[in-house]
DNA sequence: AATGAATGAGATTTCATTCAT
DNA sequence: TATGAATGAAATCTCATTCAT
């Protein structure tokens, strides 16, 4: 079971090879080849480019799920709400795999799958104690939260990612899952 | 100036077969070969994959730029803003290449420079007056609205695409953007 | 029979533009363009590359033709010889379609097979009478002179085609043709 | 070091194939296809054309290196540059790459650079000995004396390459090289 | 388990020639 | 006649994946 010390080698060689290229577009032959390492040496710890996403993404789903766990603990459900919300779009928007993980269907690594099945289980809860206490709106889901984020993910990097454009995207989506529904203006 | 009547039934045909297929994974060659065209009449009307893109999205982005007009023309400040976000956000997550050119730097076409540059004046116009009018968060830019909008669009998308979900994600985004700053919760 | 004077102007004006292009690399959608001509102008004019070629040598080739008629009229058979070998290289260093031309076995244009029958009689001729006259080996043939000279062209070219490389191989070259057979000295 | 025996046996396969072929018009798709590789395996191993007919010529290059280096043992200066110049020709006369790989100004391969600069050195060796011996024209040259061996393949060539032209554009080739210039005859 | 050459599919590009206007 | 877009064949190149060693 314990790898070889060898192969084990060769995996963080790797890891760290990858973390130098956008995660959006890595060639497992480029990894490869900047690790040091024969393709198929790639291909064999990582068969697709997704598994190898998921490996880089890991740790800060690890932290993601802490996170939510703090937020869960937070005696005030809105502010257990914002800190989910705030330092959730912080790790996303630091590593750039993480939202292909947390929207994938499937994982390839078991470990992954465990740390997400935690993850929604404590966004979960989140969500329902923020409902409950008419901190969000009453439609609010925890699928619905997740997209949202990564939809607020998606403007602040499309906008450049700098802090200001962050903080007025967050402002207005913490401002938006609270209220209820606006008035209708629609023709 | 006119374009021959043959080269335009090539280009016609190409849009055509192109519009059958992902925008966001079109291949020239594909295209061509189900166009019934040749590959390199393909490539002479448009040389790169974007160019394509840009020509399939046109129209739409015609439609937008009359949207935003319209929205300019609105009485109500706070309803000009809610037409543009609403129907700029059905005319987005119809035509699935829009988001790409509305957000690309240059453009391969002067027609769709011309078009987006009205389209740019009108939103600006939009957004000037909905903030004038306190209808609006003081903060917001022309350029965090148009962002904001391919936020939600992308996070429609990750949800599947349903008019439920787009519903709601619409609703917190028009909420979002009309509040002021809510109290700081953060850490 | 009188072609019509803007069909006379495109030729005029699809041999220009040849001219400033290498005769060895002549491409007619690119002669076409570079004459402000439609492409299928030019094939109209000049069906194959080598008719375009055969235009363009077609003013050295009537020069060449003279200067072996004057080499004919040279009393001294020997000078003769010189004569036709030392300007006639000249000729074809200067254009360089023209060994093209000369050793094709078939040509477009009917002038041109005139023209070059012309020659090839005269060089009969001069070879003919340096033979007779003890000026020139005695298996010296006309072909064999053609060759020969094309030889040294190609000589002279590979050394860079300046002048002083021109003089030592032609000077060569005519020692070649006069001497007899050498003392053998091959295995 | 050594190549892996399969990288080897596709190398073979290509330069066998390519043997069939042309030196002068070889395409590396065609080449690849008839020996029954994939496309991108000959582009591996010979990125451009000129690399393939460097490698196809390498052997000969050799036996030119070779018999240069005998013809500098030659005793007597005079047989050492007929020995050079008639063997070489043929060498020249039956691999139609050789003469591109002769007059390239850089190579694809350093150790076709190295034969190429062994045959020189030895070249000229055969070149100084033989003015000096007074068997050559005095402003005989190592570059002019391959420039004019270059000449005389090019002659037998567009000849048809017999063995009779051969032997004449050799015979006048090797006169032409011994006599000091002729008696000017020129304008 | 590690290696990197081989593979084949297909993307892009070039070009000579043809054809509709 | 003139035009230049269209054409298809083929050359070059890229890439993800497989396979022999």
């Amino acid at each position: 079971m314990t790898p070889r010390p060898d192969a084990a080698r060769s995996r963080a060689r790797i890891l760290d090879a990858a973390r130098d290229l956008p995660a959006d577009d890595l060639r497992l032959n480029d990894v490869a080849h900047r690790a040091g390492v024969g393709v198929a040496t790639a291909y064999r710890h990582f068969p697709t480019v997704h598994a190898l996403v998921e490996a880089l993404a890991e740790a800060d789903l690890a932290r993601y799920s802490d996170l939510a766990r703090r937020a869960c603990a937070e005696p005030d459900p809105l502010r257990g709400l914002d800190l989910l919300v705030r330092d959730g779009l912080a790790l996303q928007l630091a590593g750039d795999g993480l939202q292909a993980v947390l929207l994938a269907d499937r994982d390839t690594s078991p470990a992954v799958t465990a740390i997400k099945d935690e993850l929604l289980a404590a966004v979960e809860t989140v969500v329902a104690r923020a409902v409950a206490a008419g901190a969000a709106r009453p439609d609010l889901t925890p699928a619905r939260l997740r997209h949202l984020v990564c939809g607020v993910e998606h403007a602040v990097r499309v906008a450049g990612g700098g802090a200001d454009e962050r903080e007025f995207h967050l402002a207005a989506a913490l401002a938006g899952l609270r209220a209820g529904p606006p008035a209708a203006t629609g023709r």
